[in-house]
DNA sequence: CTTATATAGTTCGCATGCGAAATAAAATGC
DNA sequence: GCATTTTATTTCGCATGCGAACTATATAAG
């Protein structure tokens, strides 16, 4: 049951995502969105004017993480915050049309990072890689242990 | 050749990484052996008095990153620095009593998190997904690009 | 020998995202 | 209606790690 990869698996996970994060973010250097970015960007383009939090879950951000992305990305002209008329606490995120361009081009590129993530693997091998990989969200959760 | 998943395959393997990552910090608290911290310590297990360069190379992590990791490593007296004797530019890195202790702990741990990446999956299905999370190191290079 | 270049590390500013704690506005209890 | 609790978001301090620029030493070229 114990392969010689087992010992290798946290290590690989954590260098095949910076590899990922940094080629991403060397690609996009002059539009100035990181792949982070372009997360929230994706939800917007999907569902404009969602709250913070809501974003932030389907992220898989807490509420530190996707505080500090609105902040940047607010500051980067991308989004715009707008109050919730119906909860004091709450805030609402919109595209600005800076950040409708970025979107444009940020799902432009997608297309070639997925067929680089695909490339040399068959459909049914990249499920197990999406399956071992979904299954991680089950098996480290958030909140407690066991 | 593009299947649902295609979309989803840079966001699974940063939130992947994030759960794993967080998990093992929750679980090292007491400890305050972070991952990171902790795949330094491997590297010294097995090659005690590398080079900070070797060991950043082994780690994939670029000059700043490791130079980070020792400086606050070495302030949790987990490692020292010691001048090459032959080389006045380099230091090699050397584990404390304190270091040696969290290697032993890490290793401990180590069994647990590989069960939990594992479990479930057929070892040719594990084979898959190492052998894919070892491809995106040549698929998504450090230096260029093409 | 002296200059040019390569190499080992560090420093700086930044983005990312965590846990713990704080703030403020809802919702709930009585 | 008022006190309690829950919920939405922010703030703080931290670890991580990047690219660009810097320092210092070593090596190569002439």
């Amino acid at each position: 049951m114990n392969s010689r990869h087992d010992r290798r698996l946290v290590f690989l996970l954590s260098v095949a995502q910076r590899r990922l994060q940094r080629w991403v973010a060397a690609r996009t250097q002059d539009s100035g969105v990181t792949a982070a970015q372009s997360g929230l960007l994706f939800i917007l383009g999907q569902r404009d004017g969602v709250l913070i939090g809501e974003a932030g879950a389907a992220l898989d951000l807490g509420p530190p993480g996707i505080s500090g992305l609105v902040d940047r990305m607010t500051a980067a002209n991308l989004i715009r915050r707008r109050a919730d008329p119906d909860d004091g606490r709450a805030w609402r995120l919109w595209l600005t049309p800076t950040g409708r361009a970025a979107l444009a081009q940020a799902k432009a590129g997608l297309a070639e990072i997925n067929a680089r993530l695909t490339g040399g693997f068959t459909e049914a091998e990249i499920d197990v890689v999406a399956r071992w990989l979904t299954s991680l969200q089950t098996r480290f959760p958030r909140g407690e242990d066991q």
